[in-house]
DNA sequence: CTGCTACAGTCTCTTAAAGGAACTCAAGGA
DNA sequence: TCCTTGAGTTCCTTTAAGAGACTGTAGCAG
């Protein structure tokens, strides 16, 4: 499908690999922990670690002389960790009810706990669903060349 | 579990889903539209509509005195695209290749081809996965209160 | 050197979900 | 009166997920 909504979730969209990649974030690297924390079936897991690194979102690390592997980001993956930060963001809206939110992020650069807000990366004014006409790219199917 | 991706993930998380708040968003909003465009079976279907309406992302509207219903998004709904937007672009920027983006938006406020670019909204200065330290908040598994 | 343990997977079997395609139902319209 | 359309249901087949036991490698304790 020319869209490139449908082939991101070709590469994550599977049930457990957001929260694989959020493990991989956090430092839950190795196939136990993933495993034990997420308690999702072996076997799937398996499956999935593999198909993040054929898409180049983890890359497989051995880290002993035993076969023991880990599972790092690569670019690719981090820049999809920016997904996460922005449904972390929706979940505490809309989700986490009285509580308020699990998880909170200090931004490095003004030290302060903060959230992601998305702005246009031509005049850095907020840009949302809201704020934006769709229009045909040339990626588009069927055009020319 | 006490995670605001999970959570995100339980509402949008199923297969299909995100592709329906895209369908839904550009305006193919009845059943038929979406059943034809994305090639989704009719049961499927069902199910993922009623499950976005109970949760408060869609509502389902009749827009004739015969049984005939429209869905259009909630604001939670339109908040979630910002998600989509994010995903388009990773997906632009990975997955494209020569052909280059099938959409492009175009933003109000500046009226430029742009990007979707996250930033932390107290400081302004770009927030992405490497830029946050994660704290535990309020809402966390086995906090007081 | 032998046996024990831990990690990282396979294998097999059962249960749940998705696909496909025909069927239902209500309300206009020819 | 019958036909058509939109919006689902129902039934059956195929695929994927879950649970849990099994394998294989290499270090280490005795």
């Amino acid at each position: 499908m020319a869209c490139s909504i449908a082939r991101t979730l070709d590469v994550i969209g599977e049930p457990w690999s957001p929260l694989i990649l959020r493990d991989v974030w956090v430092g839950m690297s190795r196939f136990e922990q993933l495993q034990a924390d997420l308690g999702i079936s072996r076997k799937v897991l398996t499956e999935r670690l593999n198909h993040l690194v054929e898409q180049g979102v983890l890359e497989r690390h051995p880290y002993d002389q035993r076969p023991r592997y880990e599972y790092v980001l690569t670019r690719k993956g981090l820049e999809l960790v920016d997904l996460l930060m922005v449904m972390k963001g929706w979940g505490d809206r809309w989700l986490a009810g009285e509580a308020g939110p699990p998880v909170l992020y200090r931004h490095h650069a003004c030290g302060k706990i903060a959230d992601v807000e998305l702005r246009c990366d031509h005049c850095g004014e907020p840009m949302r669903a809201g704020d934006v006409d769709l229009l045909p790219g040339p990626g588009v199917a069927g055009s020319a060349t």
